[in-house]
DNA sequence: AATAATTGTTAGCCTAGGCTAAACTAATTG
DNA sequence: CAATTAGTTTAGCCTAGGCTAACAATTATT
């Protein structure tokens, strides 16, 4: 075995732009977005539940199955998950629908979703990939961001 | 029992802005986002691993920790598997340090990170919160736009 | 009406990513 | 140098979110 181990070697300084932030509010970023994933599938489900309701008028396990490329049988242990929360009502083939809770938290996140991607749109992102980003991205825009997109968006493309 | 039970609707034509998109379409933006959790996690562990050896000179177990705000078993676990897929070296009781692939890693998730803070700030949203969000976002912007925003970072603040 | 196709549910399996508690190792300090 | 403190690992538990396979119920076709 060779004698020199792989050694700490001194900080080089500001090799890249920013210092490290203080702990706390490093951590408080990491908090952050792990509280974003808790209830990002939740809310992309009832998101696309009213959107299936809006457009098409009803809302079928099988629709968000395709939609989503998810089995069935993953759909349906959604579903129930999001009966106990008290955001869907179903019955077995017939189609599902929001509760008052739900219906406030699709229009939520429908109109986050909305101006991440209209955002993106102004700023020059071909539609198909605005589509793509906005979907992973909309979890993790703060109010204070949204309202500069959108700000932003009514400047750049009336 | 109620006689009327709750029928579906006749879709609302448009009333918010788009249609939806074509099923495979509207599938591909699900599929892309799950992807994007695969890696997520990873990137920020290796990614965190370089700035700590860049600043610190060093990488504890302990100091992921805390940053990230998890227990030390969790970093624990997170390091074997980094170890795993040949990412990271580590000795007990001794600094992690990053393979080449690692710091090949590390390189592309903090130059990503950069562009999205950096555009954030461009954009005029707060310090503290552009972090939190890029934390979140950086994950989920494609490399069409991620060369926009650097771009924009650059027309707007020299 | 019988059969076929679609739709939905359930059971059981898997991985990722958290946690606590307990044990062990190293470093610090009285 | 002994004792305490700090760092690390392991074991075992939990939930979320995927999957397949088997079965059940509804709807569509002939
Ligand atoms: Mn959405
Ligand atoms: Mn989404
Ligand atoms: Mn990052
Ligand atoms: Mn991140």
């Amino acid at each position: 075995m060779s004698d020199h181990e792989q050694q700490p070697l001194p900080p080089t300084p500001h090799q890249s732009g920013d210092a490290l932030p203080p702990v706390e509010q490093h951590a408080q970023q990491y908090e952050t977005v792990r509280n974003a994933h808790e209830t990002e599938l939740i809310e992309d489900y009832v998101e696309l539940i009213g959107d299936l309701l809006r457009h098409r008028g009803e809302a079928r396990a099988a629709d968000i199955a395709s939609r989503m490329s998810v089995s069935q049988a993953t759909v349906s242990k959604m579903i129930r998950r999001l009966n106990e929360l008290g955001l869907v009502t179903s019955r077995p083939y017939r189609s599902l629908f929001l509760t008052q809770e739900g219906q406030q938290m699709a229009e939520t996140s429908r109109a986050r979703h909305d101006i991440v991607l209209h955002f993106l749109r102004a700023l020059g992102v071909r539609d198909t990939t605005a589509r793509i980003d906005a979907e992973g991205m909309e979890h993790h825009v703060s109010d204070e961001t949204l309202a500069i997109m959108q700000r932003f968006t009514e400047e750049h493309q009336p």
